[in-house]
DNA sequence: GTTTAATGGGTAT
DNA sequence: TACCCCTTAAACT
């Protein structure tokens, strides 16, 4: 579920459903229970997000921080009529509760969920790396990721999921741009060039809207082009979970048939082609 | 019924 | 590198 689209997603439908509004905010598991007692009755002013970090906007200049870690979940939907009187069931461990008659939006299992000042704010942003998923300026700038990666003796693989070197992106869009580019995710950083670089950095900022959009990542280009082309007409596809290298270990390369390989690396599943992906 | 894996990341060793 | 946290669903026995 948690790459950085999913957080920009999660953003923008807090704020269709309670920007500007005064929600209820609890925490049926007891958890959070202090933090949500700060924010409830008070204006939900706006929802955003840098890389995998989610803030909301409260009133009074507090700010709800959530980070959804590699299992947490938060979905935001609509309250079914039969539930409108007294709020929808409760259902397993829900942190947090951010509710009124129109919408429900339960969390679960996130790594952080805090409430912060505007300093905390700044401190934890100011550590991400450039999101792609944000316009290009002098405070998210791909060279800045650049000129670490291209002194650094660590592999891209490890660099693409440093998120103080590059926010957003975690282990599906990693593997999968590295194969999109022919790259062998164990070359060291300072290898990378830097016309490599930018086809990365420029493949993500293809890519990742339209994670935001459907709620699904997508890296292959017959997959994203149907995408695309059912959204011109207004209609709001399902889309397939297919991938080129992730999860496909010892299967074909979808490109030259090669065999997938497989790496545990710093804890995580690497995947990429041992045909097209050059170390070079 | 029990174990494992998962699109993360912090802290200790 | 190891270990810890968070939750749940799928994969085991």
């Amino acid at each position: 579920m948690p790459e950085g689209h999913t957080l920009h997603r999660l953003a923008g439908a807090l704020d269709t459903a309670f920007g500007g509004t005064t929600p209820d905010v609890s925490s049926p598991q007891g958890r959070f229970a202090e933090g949500a007692a700060l924010l409830d009755g008070t204006v939900l002013e706006q929802a955003w997000a840098h890389g995998k970090l989610l803030f909301v906007d409260f009133a009074d200049g507090r700010t709800l921080y959530v980070h959804l870690g590699l299992i947490g979940k938060w979905f935001v939907l609509p309250v079914p009529p039969e539930h409108v009187e007294l709020g929808p069931p409760v259902l397993g461990e829900v942190r947090l509760r951010i509710a009124d008659e129109r919408h429900v939006a339960d969390l679960r299992g996130p790594m952080a969920c805090q409430v912060v000042d505007q300093e905390e704010v700044l401190r934890l942003v100011g550590r991400q790396g450039p999101d792609p998923l944000q316009p290009v300026d002098e405070r998210n700038d791909p060279d800045t990721a650049y000129r670490t990666i291209a002194r650094s003796g660590r592999t891209v693989a490890e660099l693409l999921m440093d998120q103080t070197v590059l926010a957003g992106v975690g282990n599906i869009y990693r593997c999968e741009v590295l194969w999109r580019h022919r790259l062998h995710p164990l070359k060291p950083g300072r290898s990378l060039k830097r016309s490599s670089w930018q086809l990365i950095w420029d493949d993500l900022v293809h890519l990742m809207p339209w994670g935001v959009r459907t709620g699904s990542i997508i890296t292959l280009d017959d997959v994203l082009a149907d995408t695309a082309a059912a959204w011109e007409r207004g209609e709001r596809p399902q889309v397939p979970r297919e991938f080129a290298v992730y999860q496909r270990d010892g299967m074909p390369c979808l490109r030259c048939g090669a065999t997938v390989r497989h790496k545990v690396v710093a804890g995580r599943n690497l995947f990429w082609c041992g045909g097209c992906q050059r170390r070079t």
